[in-house]
DNA sequence: GTCGATTATGAAATCGATTTCATGATTAGA
DNA sequence: TCTAATCATGAAATCGATTTCATAATCGAC
């Protein structure tokens, strides 16, 4: 038999007072006697009081939930950045909401229709193909102040990001290709328009440039972050007559593409090409060969993300000011070496 | 300048109709007539007016949102399953939260408490660790009918559970050997106590001794289900005096692993031992040597495990069923092979 | 012993929707 | 034309919390 959950009413006339003290005990227990705090506690033990959250939050005119934007949740990229996210909420009493941006046709207008809906107090997103009127729409509702963007943003908005220093990634993928002994050193890009395909490939570029080494256009090949497209890269690479001895990957994954793609023409990693990719996924150090790769903390930035959030929420201390990027690191392992002959 | 966002109340105003009408023309318009509805409508378009949900969930004693319990978002394998369940979800207007149990330290007693509080109608769960107490108090607050288990169940409880057929899977694999000419098939389990790792485990013992085949304790060599735990079986493997010529492994992870530590002991996949996966992650295509393993549609599962809770809540036509286990397909590449001297 | 300040408590309003019940207007049937 | 059914609408109660404002009780100071 499943009788209705307790009320603050409930535990008012169990304990002998008003809805108003218990609503004390719970909120401010300062403002209540010792006496009565205890007999209210006692009422909320013994009958497994809850606070109803959506009464709470009609009356506090707030969610108590904050959205997190996924452009593809399938994507394992995520999940560690899902994670940090998760914990960051874990001792606040936010719900954490997820969207995916792909599955969800409507996503553009929800996120200010979320905002408005009462649904949600504030917004972590993942995806940088946002529209600027779904932005302002947010903005016009208010929320402008309660968006923080994650890995990707939006080029023009002045939003909170927090990033991994993804210039920075790219110049020690290239110095390291280079202390190598490597001159040829080709790219795989992520998809067009997107913000860390921008970053990653400019600081290459101009690295390239700062070491004086030479820089065929085709050697900057057209990618999105999949595997398919590291794959596809590696038939692009063969094909070349001047084919370079090393390839920085915009991603983990396109660079086990390409490695899986040059394997199978008969070349060796790194004996014959080395590849150096970005992120360092859980499997880097186990593929064969062991991926170098430029690590990002994911778990970390999505941890920040959330403080930032929190913090413009109005929850936290404002000791997250969180405007310098992640720090990112080279690691080193087995699929880079010397070029051939050196 | 941010005005507040207009209420039930405002829409009655300008439209010059009562909130009851407004509410009509939004839940059950055929109540209202032509002309008013039209007002209405036209009143909400122009103020932008959305429902306020706590008002609307307090009312109708719902929260209008689900929970998905992961045990460790962080794990690349559970994106695809949290895809299929965010897309079984988009078309509702059900939130769906997400909480890892590995981060929050009191998952156990928070999912009954998520119901008390009127925070979620409803939960997939992920995670075979429950434990019983948690799901009993589940039962006593009335939400036992709306809680459904995905991948993972508990054994010796009642709760409906969307799952591949894992015995299945165990099967195909170890008559894909058997076919290749493999006698001395070795496997990597997950971790102990989990529901998975029984069930793929006993299916292959089974299959393995209907096809008399040898059985040395030491071949089944306990795992976790990560790639880190693969790479410590390989070494094991290595040492053994009667070494089996291919391994069955629990997941894509461990294969990886395993592969890997194999490969760094001199050993050529699959020339001198095959390798079987299950998962079919989407990395597994483009690995060194690409990955025979057993594919589950994880994004079919999702989807499934969110028909199966949106049917529970009352929200489905009674079409999902969804008792019998999600099919598994054997998917053969490159890391198997006929053994060695075969 | 009296007065102002402090402390402890409760009655009632409020948040924004939905729904019951009542009422007036309209239509159909005889 | 009169009655009964149907239709369209609104007033007010309700969901379960929080908060303002008022009041009663206690305290310390002079």
């Amino acid at each position: 038999m499943i009788q209705k959950p307790a009320t603050i009413q409930d535990i008012a006339r169990v304990a002998g007072v008003s809805p108003t003290t218990v609503s004390r005990v719970l909120t401010n227990p300062a403002l209540v006697s010792e006496r009565t705090r205890e007999a209210v506690r006692h009422a909320i033990q013994s009958t497994g009081y809850r606070v109803n959250q959506a009464a709470r939050n009609l009356r506090l005119q707030r969610a108590n939930a904050v959205l997190v934007l996924v452009p593809n949740l399938g994507k394992p990229f995520y999940s560690g950045i899902l994670a940090g996210i998760s914990e960051g909420f874990a001792e606040t009493d936010f719900s954490v909401l997820i969207t995916d941006t792909e599955t969800n046709p409507f996503h553009d207008s929800t996120l200010a229709e979320n905002f408005l809906d009462g649904r949600i107090d504030g917004a972590v997103v993942l995806d940088g193909r946002l529209s600027a009127s779904a932005l302002d729409a947010c903005t016009d509702v208010g929320a402008g102040e309660r968006i923080v963007f994650l890995c990707e943003w939006i080029a023009g908005q002045d939003f909170p990001v927090i990033t991994s220093d993804n210039a920075e990634g790219a110049r020690l993928a290239i110095r390291h290709l280079h202390a190598l002994g490597h001159r040829k050193i080709a790219h795989v890009t992520g998809p067009d328009g997107n913000v860390l395909t921008t970053a990653r490939r400019e600081a290459m570029l101009a690295e390239r440039d700062r070491l004086d080494l030479p820089a065929p256009a085709d050697w900057i090949i057209r990618g999105d972050f999949s595997v398919e497209s590291g794959y596809a890269a590696a038939a692009r690479i063969v094909a070349m007559d001047n084919r370079p001895t090393a390839v920085f990957c915009s991603a983990d994954m396109v660079a086990f593409g390409l490695i899986a793609g040059l394997t199978e023409e008969g070349l060796r990693i790194p004996e014959d090409i080395s590849v150096v990719g970005f992120d360092d996924i859980e499997m880097s150090g186990y593929s064969v060969p062991a991926l170098t790769t430029i690590r990002q903390d994911r778990q970390q930035m999505g941890l920040r993300a959330a403080k930032v959030l929190l913090d413009r929420l109005g929850q936290k201390d404002r000791d997250e000011t969180a405007e310098t990027p992640v720090p990112v690191e080279l690691i080193v392992r087995a699929s880079t070496a010397p070029p051939p002959g050196a």
